[in-house]
RNA sequence: GCGGCGGUGGCGGAAUGGUAGACGCGGAGGCCUCAAAAGCCUCUGUCCGCAAGGGCGUGUGGGUUCGACUCCCACCCGCCGCACCA
């Protein structure tokens, strides 16, 4: 027995250096498929490349647990996709702009940059210590002036279509980060995302791109990617499609329209009052100069600045004031009053909104704190419990009532097509459709960002910077802090600069850009990532893109993955590209947690790849991680359980170890390094598949690859019973021959499992091969046991690659990562016999030998003949029989 | 409230409508050893039984089916997202 251990500190280093020195996993663009030895076979490897990503992390501190989930996930469907003979392209880079590390330059006076880059260097260490195949050829940061150049050079051209536009708005802001918050980073309760300070409303004038122009694609697109249903269902959400009408409501008085959006047209005749957002810039105005003026004013600021927590809670009690005014409603000609309460929102459709309290609950609620008329127009009742006596509001469908004779009987839905319809030919109104997108908040008041490229001229206004004079660099300032204006705003020689267009006195821009739009293009750099004339050459991007898989947490299921479904369309639309979705399947992995709750600094659960990866290996880490269960489901992390897939791996290793030394071959060298002769894409093996490479001084392994005869099944079959039916004198060769098997239905498992991101039921099929190799190791021949072995290295590759690679060496001579990815066999797939269950009712009650080829009468006489099933069939009457070949007899008695 | 996901041994989890609990952890017993570590072997849902075998078991209650963790209906519980969006 060998005394030799399996030393993942020695085995992991070695194999890095190798795929360092060779650059493995560099790909190069306008690569010749050609080259690819094997590939043609199987449907799998019709595409011949392949974009495999992972979401690039934000560089702060170290990696945590999280990432070495997602790249393992994403590393080993991009070993099993090279593996199928595609030329992979699976890069890395660091989104590096942000928060936290400005943050931290406030709290410790550390330049972010420093930081930021202390992080990637420990990032880049991990990656390469967890033995990720990356292409580092590719690698970029978004803080680099080599990236962010492109960043502003992007925004530049959404400027010039028009999706680039300032204005002056209430915004979010944060008093405590001191910086503008885009709708999506305020919480629900009206919190700072980051920091969970109260959010306050400030007027400013800040940058926006038109994300709603793409509401309808963004929508209607998600049908042609492979989502999670779940991620389709909250974009969905987030764009809020709603269908309805554009309804003209006018002021008599003062001689103004007022334009509202419903979803409801058909209740209009139930319409009893008008109510006005707070933020509507008529409000003040309607009531200028009336005793109403100041009862109104009171009201108005006191719902713009209590926004976030008092209003947004539809449970409160409706709150309001009169505007002493009315508008026409405009299909029976009543006057109506008009209010201004909290519950209409400026945001939403026209910012004003006609109330129909009869069939809308938050309406009744309002005409029943004023007590304005509450009008039923629709015939139907409030579910029990939730209505008043009249079973109002009432919220479904039904007949139309006291609405207008043209009208009233009409079922509902067809009342609302039909009114609408007249309003168009009236000129009162037209068909409309309303989104709840938002146009996308970019402006930040932050040093640490991507600074946007406009200078401020007297003259000229707002003038984009030349892209010749791109980057605009972000300078060094003393002072991070933000003191209600950008730190960039202090740097007073950056700031002062001259109009590129009339070279008159100018000011730059202080303000940067959301770190958003530095992640919603970086899959297309990596694509083209050393141009230094373009941010990319479309001719490179047609080759890889769109993205094939991108992996990452459901956590920008939202906001990250909007914007960059909207630049990956917008860009297009200007020409630069050609796929209209970034991300054409996309994977979501779910939390690693520890003792059931989030890991966190505070809770002192913090599990450190970095330690783990030095005490039991990244092979073992990487493993459990992918073992502890499905992917896109969040796991408890346990120690013990690790221990359990680090006990897996040393048996492999130990196995191959000890078979290595029984087939009496000279101890293997470590693997020759720093050679670039060959690439892997040109090793491929032998088209049509050997499964394993000839090991290099035997030619036995390569027949194993061809089965053995197979031995006939027992004549006579449907009689004989397990115990007679192995032939005499073939129990040696029966043994080899099932753990042949085992390795083929590994085969077969693995590869199903691979493509269903089942890697915790793929792990563990390679763990019952591994038994079989242990529990057999005395009755097969060493041929056998190389062959299973080196199969269950082969399938192991992609979440163990060190000690896989260093199995498969010791077993074959060969490089695993060079071999195609193996196939199983049909024949070996097949056997000739099967258990044949025997139900009774349904119920279990015997199992016996059965020749596969045998008839469903063979099938019922033998099920019939086993011994239990006779003891519950004796006496009873036999009402049905069902025979599943391949699978059971039932029988049902009575 | 709306939408989505989930509920299976002591634990993590397996099961194209067809043997529930693969694989791993934990536990029990044994082998090896002077002893230990490591490794190896056997058992391990639960109840009855010496055993053979049987009863009960996938959140609850119904249903479809020869047969349901799986499909349908109605609930309960947990998690996630959205939520005064007219």
């Amino acid at each position: 027995m060998s005394e030799r251990r399996y030393d993942p500190r020695e085995i992991e280093p070695r194999w890095q250096a190798v795929w360092a020195d060779e650059r493995t996993w560099e790909v190069a663009n306008e690569g010749a498929p050609a080259a690819v030895g094997r590939g043609a076979s199987g449907a799998e490897s019709e595409r011949m490349s392949s974009y495999v990503l992972e979401m690039l992390p934000y560089p702060s501190g170290e990696p945590h647990i999280g990432h070495l989930k997602v790249y393992s996930v994403g590393d080993a469907i991009a070993h099993y996709h090279r593996r199928l003979g595609r030329r992979v392209l699976h890069p890395m880079g660091y989104d590096s702009f942000g928060l936290p590390a400005e943050n931290h330059a406030i709290k410790t006076g550390v330049h972010p940059r420093a930081s930021t880059d202390a992080s990637i260097a420990s990032f880049q260490r991990q990656f390469r210590e967890w033995g990720i195949s990356i292409d580092w050829s590719r690698e970029l940061a978004t803080h680099e002036p080599s990236y962010y150049r492109w960043t502003q050079w992007i925004f530049l051209q959404l400027l010039d279509a028009g999706l680039a536009y300032r204005k002056e708005a209430a915004v979010k802001w944060c008093p405590k980060d001191q910086t503008v918050l885009a709708n999506e980073q305020v919480s629900p309760e009206g919190t700072c995302e980051r920091c969970g300070a109260r959010v306050e409303v400030r007027q400013l004038e800040q940058w926006f791109l038109r994300i709603t122009d793409y509401a309808e694609r963004l929508l209607n697109d998600l049908q042609e990617i492979d989502w999670p249903e779940h991620v389709k269902t909250m974009q969905r959400n987030w764009i809020g499609r709603s269908e309805g009408a554009e309804v003209t409501f006018r002021c008599e008085e003062l001689g103004i329209d007022y334009p509202v959006f419903t979803t409801r047209p058909d209740t209009l005749f139930g319409a009893t009052f008008f109510v006005m957002a707070p933020e509507h810039p008529d409000v003040l105005r309607l009531v200028a100069g009336t005793e109403r003026e100041q009862e109104v004013r009171e009201y108005v600021s006191h719902a713009i600045t209590a926004s976030g927590e008092e209003r947004g809670n539809a449970d409160k009690p409706k709150t309001g004031v009169a505007l002493g005014r009315t508008v026409t409603n405009p299909v029976n000609g009543e006057q109506i009053p008009m209010y201004v309460a909290d519950y209409v929102l400026m945001e939403y459709g026209t910012g004003a909104i006609m109330a129909v309290p009869g069939h809308d609950e938050r309406d009744y609620a309002f005409a029943r704190a004023f007590g304005l008329p509450i009008r039923r127009v629709i015939e139907g009742a409030a579910p029990q419990g939730s209505g008043d006596e009249h079973g109002l509001p009432y919220t479904g469908d039904g007949p139309l009532v006291g609405s207008n004779p043209e009208f009233d009987g009409m079922g509902n839905r067809e009342a609302l097509s039909a009114i609408v319809r007249w309003l168009d030919s009236e000129g009162k109104g037209h068909a409309s459709v309303n989104y709840r997108l938002r146009d996308w908040l970019i402006s930040r008041q932050r040093y640490w960002g991507c600074p946007i490229p406009i200078v401020y001229c007297e003259d000229c206004g707002a003038v984009p910077v030349p892209e010749q004079d791109l980057p605009v660099r972000l300078p060094d300032v003393e002072d991070y802090a933000p003191r209600g204006r950008s730190p960039l705003a202090a740097a007073e020689e950056w700031v002062r600069t001259s109009c590129p267009e009339c070279g008159g006195d100018a000011r730059r821009e202080t303000d940067t850009m959301d770190t958003f739009v530095d992640s919603s293009w970086y899959f297309l750099r990596y694509c083209d990532a050393a141009n230094d004339q373009a941010a990319w050459d479309p001719a490179v991007l047609r080759e890889w893109m769109p993205v094939d898989q991108y992996i990452g947490g459901v956590e920008h299921a939202i906001l990250h993955l909007m914007y960059a479904r909207f630049f990956t369309k917008a860009l297009a639309d200007l020409g630069h590209l050609d796929a209209q979705e970034p991300f054409r399947a996309l994977f979501t992995q779910g939390m690693i947690t520890k003792d059931g709750a989030k890991m966190s600094k505070s809770r002192g659960n913090v599990v450190s790849p970095a330690s783990i990866v030095e005490r039991y290996g990244a092979d073992t880490a990487r493993c459990y991680i992918l073992f502890i269960g499905p992917p896109d489901q969040d796991a408890d992390w346990s120690d013990e359980g690790m221990e359990g897939v680090h006990r897996f791996l040393s048996r492999l290793w130990r196995l191959a170890d000890e078979v290595s030394d029984k087939s009496g071959e000279e101890p293997h060298a470590a693997p020759p390094a720093g050679s670039h002769a060959t690439l892997p894409r040109a090793a491929h093996g032998p088209p049509g598949g050997v499964a394993h490479a000839p090991p290099r001084t035997t030619s036995a392994f390569q027949e194993h690859a061809d089965p053995p005869s197979v031995p006939h099944a027992p004549t006579g079959a449907a009689g004989t019973s397990a115990a007679d039916e192995v032939p005499r004198g073939k129990r040696l060769e029966g043994d080899d021959l099932k753990l042949l098997r085992k390795s083929h239905w590994a085969i077969d498992k693995v590869s199903g499992d691979l493509r269903r991101f089942a890697f915790n039921t793929a792990i563990a099929a390679v763990m019952e091969l591994l038994n079989d190799c242990s529990r057999l190791r005395e009755e097969v021949s060493v041929d056998s046991q190389r062959f299973a072995l080196a199969t269950a290295a082969s399938l192991l590759f992609p979440f163990a690659p060190h000690v896989s690679a260093e199995a498969y060496e010791l077993l074959t001579g060969a490089r695993v990562w060079e071999q195609p990815w193996p196939r199983a066999d049909e024949e070996m797939l097949e056997r000739d016999t099967y258990e044949l269950v025997c139900q009774v009712n349904g119920r279990l009650r015997d199992r016996v030998q059965a020749a596969v080829d045998a008839s469903p009468d063979e099938l019922r006489a033998l099920c019939h003949a086993a011994p239990n099933v006779r003891a519950h069939v004796d006496g009873k009457e036999i009402v049905k029989e069902i025979v599943v070949p391949g699978k059971l007899v039932n029988l049902v008695v009575k």
